[in-house]
DNA sequence: CGGCGGATCGAAAGCGATTCCGCCGGCGCC
DNA sequence: GGCGCCGGCGGAATCGCTTTCGATCCGCCG
């Protein structure tokens, strides 16, 4: 195989120094049309492709933007590396990919690595804290959904968010309600929960009282799953009418336990999740939840990254309530009128 | 922030030249352990990292594996790219993720982009058939689960797999199946598909005749549903007994068709899936299915791509049943002794 | 008409590593 | 004892590009 033509051969080839070459290349100098005109011909005419690594040594900056998730198996992080890297590409930037397993030592060494590898940037949607973090980041480093470390964060606006669930479910009239929360060292988890304490307290003061249950898992199937059975094996009298999820995952196990104890959803019991994966819009009854823009996330964090200089406040997008048939009205407002066997 | 220190510093501070530096870095070549030990000393003392941008330059070959998948959301593929990344991870190689959502060009172009970044090798599950890749490929290229152009092909044993599935409803009675094809232009589409028919039809011939009907659609949840909501919304005596897809979301699609239709899964209807991702054991009831060993497609994927020279035979490796819920005795058993009413 | 500033381009100096080439010293062998 | 060979090392070239540094040339002002 012929050896790849290099800037050299171009400039032979057009007649003109090197130098010339790579500010064509580069667009922003002045060069005269003659020449530019005569570079790129020579440029097509060997089918000259710069290199990208010689290039990178020369800057010491790429367009690669490293992303770090915990788990791309997860619906959520999956639709959110597949937003980041469309959004990366349309600033014409590629994507590393680096899984953390919800190791932390793995997430942090994942960083080092792409700070190694001199990417343009880095996104983390943390598994850890990242206190943990020695290198100094010569690059811009913004966390996505969850904090890393002192960086800044794009996240959903879990609080508005949460307060919308909260809305939905007690304008139903539900007023036993439990709460499956995420993990607390997470601030997702945190706030989401904070916020719907917060926003149902009010409620509580300002018109009727709401029982109010918390209990804590992570944010997988089987948590979900594992809180709702406790939660609805009680007898029916003692039962929630409506379970909301710190996530979706948790939701669809919560379904799955209900299902299991043929507790009927929604009539007898309302549940809602959070993310909106697209597997809440195929389980039965399909999942009322709180829609995450994951596109929009993406955009924003990717910006903030490539703008110069890089980004340094946080921000935040609003996430929207989408209504579907897990969730109705509360089945209490019928034993009520039927007597209360409470 | 202090300059990194480079061999040259490293150098200086052991007292040795920069050649001698590189070469315990690279470990291969003779270095008297006196001054092996000093170079250690100082590169530690120093904290120097090496600068991968510039030994990619130099040798032209990096550690960094590119994997080009049609849609990332996908939870198959998103297994797929766990499972690679962590087979990479243990080759001390990284991860460069690329999403062609399944769009030819787009794919191209991302394998190019691949090829300019002198990547070790590049691992992709095609969209499309990849004809129209015109760079000679100067690095190995594998393709996985579906043929890439021509290169070598990791993929499940797709006819082995349909055969399982085949004898699985062949032996609980099933003798009118439908069967919900994947594309005809993906490999894995037409294997599963022509395995399947040609078992079924091997049945024919020395037992019992099996009605079957096939129908063609895309891989994904919607397709699934709809095919199965056509061949389902018949009267009960011309409907099949049992459903066979290509894909677990094609059969969770049917699943979801079927309980619209209030058809009972199992006890009325059969629904197989293929692929055994990790929501088939999520949904009601749990998918009977096959599952692809996506960790051990993975590691064949990366170890042929490493060797030296680079694997050129496909390779193929078992899948294996996983019965659950959803599969079971065929009701027409019952039918046939009260009297068939066809 | 001389000088001056800006536009334009060529030449060369790196970026930080690998690797080839050649020198040096010690060993074995004739 | 001399010669050749080889292990071990230092120095320099090199990978392909960007970018600085002057040099050149032009128009324009005084």
């Amino acid at each position: 195989m012929a050896r790849m033509p290099t800037v050299k051969d171009v400039a032979e080839h057009a007649g003109v120094s090197v130098g010339t070459v790579s500010r064509v290349l580069s667009g922003e100098a002045a060069v005269k049309p003659v020449l530019r005109e005569k570079v790129n011909n020579a440029i097509s005419a060997l089918g000259y492709r710069p290199n990208v690594t010689a290039r990178a040594l020369r800057t010491s900056r790429t367009d690669v933007i490293g992303l770090v998730v915990p788990d791309i198996t997860n619906p959520f992080f999956a639709q959110l590396a597949a937003s980041i890297e469309r959004a990366a590409l349309e600033c014409g930037h590629s994507l590393m990919l680096a899984s953390s397993h919800n190791d932390s030592e793995a997430e942090q060494s994942h960083v080092s690595a792409f700070l190694d590898r001199a990417v343009r940037g880095i996104i983390v949607v943390a598994s850890s804290d990242g206190s943990g973090l020695d290198l100094p980041a010569s690059v811009p480093v913004i966390s996505l959904d969850r904090r890393f470390g002192t960086f800044p964060l794009v996240s959903t606006n879990h609080a508005q968010a949460a307060t919308l669930i909260a809305d939905h479910l007690y304008g139903l009239g539900h007023r036993r309600i439990a709460y499956i929360a995420g993990p607390t060292d997470t601030e997702a988890g945190r706030m989401r929960k904070e916020a719907f304490v917060s926003r149902m307290d009010g409620f509580a003061k300002t018109g009727e009282a709401v029982e109010l249950e918390i209990a804590y898992g992570r944010f997988d199937y089987e948590s979900g799953e594992r809180i709702a059975r406790n939660l609805l094996s009680r007898p029916a009298q003692d039962r929630p009418t409506a379970i909301a999820a710190a996530s979706d995952q948790q939701a669809i196990g919560a379904l799955r336990a209900a299902r299991d104890l043929k507790i009927d959803v929604p009539r007898k019991l309302s549940v809602t999740g959070f993310d909106d994966i697209s597997l809440a819009n195929l389980v039965v009854p399909r999942l009322t939840t709180i829609r995450q823009p994951a596109d929009m996330l993406a955009r924003r964090a990717v910006s903030l990254l490539l703008a110069e200089p890089p980004g340094t406040a946080d921000e935040t997008v609003d996430g929207s309530l989408i209504v579907r048939g897990s969730s109705g009205p509360c089945p209490q407002a019928k034993a009520d009128i039927t007597g209360h066997t409470n």
